[in-house]
DNA sequence: AGTTCCATGTCGCGG
DNA sequence: CCGCGACGTGGAACT
């Protein structure tokens, strides 16, 4: 990443065409190529920028990125107070776990909702094949995997498959059914399930935490 | 702005949760008091950021972010690489002359667009309130006051009226008759339009691109 | 303040 | 490669 405080005007013609006249401004040219030019305000996003991937030409005191599509972004670079450049490497990347592992912990709360007299065995339930989201036991006595996702597609399904494969063998669970828990079940994954006799549900999030707060008040 | 290379793990807790393994990033802190995390790719968009206006409490080498509806970001600094910091001042902003100028400018090189016959007189046609954008003489020999806009509201009618009305003062010209003309021009501006006797039309933006480009391409 | 719509949206998935 | 939908969408204009 490079990394130059200048004062600069800049030119954009792409979708729109835009100017920026001559001020102090930092800009930031990442390994990819990308190239953003910020003000020192207006949240994270840059005044100027081109998205990876680009021709970078520099030719003394004027750069001119060139996009894939035609688009040009022209840094005339008038004086550098301050130039840095640095190896950032590879970056592991951004993990969620928002909403999947959120809406797993409202339903161990309250795994009555999927289904009356549900109750909940386990989190996280051990199999050779990874970890069970919810392990319960319905109002017949029946052992229920219940594996939840955000938005409900057939990988979701071949994964709570597996478990309930496993799950089966172990004679102190067995029968085990399997429930596949989403916000939104998506068609596909809806006829896959009922193809191999697992059950499916949407839940509402906001209701679930309406539920779970509700609970929480009568303590 | 304060910019920072540090190798860092990055906590958000918000709309969701999420988390940044230990790796080298870029932070910045702007003026006005947001917070940016950038990796070395990735477009400009950072992995992870605070929008002003937040509350910024560093002790040692943890910073705690604590935006206004109790979103936080918690920042680990295990080891800073390199750390500088500048006054960039206010800045002038951007200038999109973009799509309404782009547009008034394709329609100035095809008017025959707005009509069978349609010349152009002018473009930025001056009147005492202001310059109407086209002025131009339909078949008819009559002229033809244009006001463009990317989006039509009443406003832009309630501007056009207003040119109208001097441009009817002038002998040479009168009558003018107006057209109003955006990409989208919204059903009260449609109405307010048609009470006035002033024609209405949508051009599309691409199209009109294409017919442009067709032209030049015959010389 | 709440709502709606725009954006050089960006980003990721599925066809 | 392209269309479609979600996003910590952000931001402006309007009610």
């Amino acid at each position: 990443m490079r990394i130059v405080v200048a004062d600069c005007t800049v030119r954009y013609e792409g979708r729109l065409n835009a100017y920026l006249p001559r001020a102090t401004r930092l800009i930031m040219v990442k390994a990819d190529g990308c190239v953003a030019v910020h003000a020192d305000g207006g949240a994270y996003k840059p005044l100027n920028w081109m998205n990876a991937p680009n021709d970078l030409l520099v030719e003394d005191d004027r750069w001119v990125v060139t996009g894939s599509k035609g688009e040009r972004l022209m840094i005339d670079i008038h004086e550098i107070h301050f130039e840095h450049v640095v190896d950032l490497g590879e970056d592991p990347g951004l993990e969620k776990d928002g909403v999947e592992l959120e809406l797993q912990r409202l339903l161990a709360e309250t795994p009555e909702v999927l289904g009356d007299g549900m109750t909940l065995i386990r989190r996280e339930f051990p199999t050779p094949v990874g970890p069970v989201d919810l392990l319960c036991r319905d109002a017949d006595g029946a052992t229920v995997a219940v594996e939840v996702k955000r938005r409900g597609e057939i990988d979701g399904v071949e994964q709570l498959t597996r478990y309930l494969e496993f799950l089966n063998r172990d004679d102190r669970l067995a029968p085990v059914r399997g429930l596949f828990v989403a916000q939104l079940v998506k068609p596909q994954a809806r006829t896959l399930a009922e193809d191999r006799g697992i059950d499916w549900q949407e839940v509402d999030y906001a209701t679930l935490q309406g539920i779970d707060s509700d609970i929480l008040r009568l303590f």
